[in-house]
Order: C-alpha cells, then structure tokens, then sequence
DNA sequence: CGGCATCCTTATGGATACTG
DNA sequence: CAGTATCCATAAGGATGCCG
C-alpha cells in the first residue's frame, strides 16, 4: 500500500497481489475444498471436479504444489498412485475459501435475482407513463 | 453438489459456480477493499487500484453493480460525477475478501519462498553425492 | 493411472481514439 | 469526468494423442 492524499493505495507488482491472483484462481476454491478431508487421488479428484479438463487440474495442482499450499505424494506403483493433500499452510485457506463457498451457496439467488432485474431494466430504459 | 461414491461433487453450470467465478474475479476483492470504508468516484477508484485500466474498472464495475453488490449514483453535474458505494450485499462481501487480502499480505513471503525452493529443486533434479 | 506435448479456438485485457 | 467503441496482442483453456 501506498498513500495517496491520505487513502491507501492497492499498489501493483507488490507480492500481496501476486497471492492475490493465486487465490482468484477459478480452481482453486473448490480443490482446496475437496482436500479439505483428507488426501485424494488425482482421478478422484477429477471426478469430483466436474467439468474440469486433465490439464486445468494439473495445471491448478502444479501452482498449489509450487506455492506450498499442496503436498503431492507418489507411490510407484503400477499403475502409478499420486496423491494431493493440503499442507499446513493450505489447510489454511479452507476457513477462506470455505466460507467463500458458503455464501455463494446462500447468496446465489439473491444474485441472479439482481442480475435479471438489472437487465430488465437495462432492456427498457425509457420511462413508462 | 451430487454424491458420487459417497463423496461430494462439485457439479459444473451449478449457480454456486456462477457465483464463485463472479468473485475470483482479479479486481473485485481490491475494489470491495476500497469502496468498503464508504462511497468513491471513478475517477478516484481508479487511482487507488494501481494499474488496472479504465476498460477494466468499468467491466468489473458494471458486472458488481449488474450482481447487485454495487450501488452506481450518478449526479447530473458538468463534469458529470459518478458515485459508486458497496450495496449491503456487497458490504457482505468485505468480511470475506477483507480476510483474503489479510492472508495474501500475511502469507506472501512464506509463498515466495516455497516457490524459489520449488524451483530450485525442478531445476537441480539429480540426487547429489 | 497420471501425466506431458501439441494444436487450435476463444476469452481476456491493453492501447487508443472519440463522446455527452 | 466518466465513460463507449474499436483494434490488436496475448493468455487461457479445450481436444487429442502419446508415454512411463
């Protein structure tokens, strides 16, 4: 942060931003979410992602790995057994990203509510008599 | 949510993830930062969101204020001056991306060292003697 | 099974110019 | 001042095929 004329300024290149685009990650919340009970199978994880495509996951998975929020075990086996587990630092996040979760569960309709309102209104912007 | 197996699904097209990738948008949580200690002007907004552009002010914005978390006055003067204020909604929301911006200012050294060491590691594979 | 590499399409976002 | 409109470069992301 920076002060300009006595407010605070959101400054960019700083590291807290840097984190902060780690965490807007459309992934992100619901993996932490599924590794928030313990560890998880790569092919269970997908699963339970539904939608996602093998490359986001690993993608999501590598950058969570990279950062320290993601623990990634390897059993060699064959076929081979790769495991994901929050660490410490990404167990964490479920009181953040869980609580995110939460009110986009309760406030869905609120908001779409709003949504087609707004576009009501957008579609007749001329007074009615 | 679906039950597969026994565990819980993260359906895809669900409203809970409309929702979700409304707010891992990259500027909302910066912009629910600013506006949250009362109402602020474009031009004034944008100043203190170092970097982001005026297309993307407007669009992020718009989509808030379409969502019903921001509130758009408009006072007919010349210059024309716009107003934007958290709804109560969206004053909801600074609880969360309040925590989010605490954690990513907290954590943000911590994050930069696992990555160097992650690096690190990917670049020096071999087990040394 | 858990990836990586490649190709290709679409979405995102920056720069610039113009307007009420 | 607070936008809108347009153009353009780049990044994100899906589909497919191959591999240890």
């Amino acid at each position: 942060m920076r002060e300009l004329g006595g407010a605070d300024v959101y400054l960019r290149n700083c590291a807290s931003r840097n984190v902060l685009s780690l965490l807007s990650n459309k992934w992100l919340c619901l993996v932490v979410g599924v590794l928030s009970s313990g560890p998880v199978r790569f092919g269970a994880l997908r699963r339970r992602l539904d939608g996602i495509t093998q490359k986001m996951l690993t993608q999501t998975l590598r950058e969570m790995e990279r950062a320290g929020l993601v623990d990634r075990r390897v059993y060699p086996t064959t076929p081979p057994r790769v495991e994901y587990s929050l660490t410490p630092l990404g167990a964490e996040l479920e009181a953040l990203t869980g609580a995110i979760r939460v009110w986009s569960e309760e406030h869905m309709e609120q908001i779409a509510a709003a949504r087609a309102d707004y576009d009501e209104r957008a579609a007749q912007p001329v007074e009615p008599l």
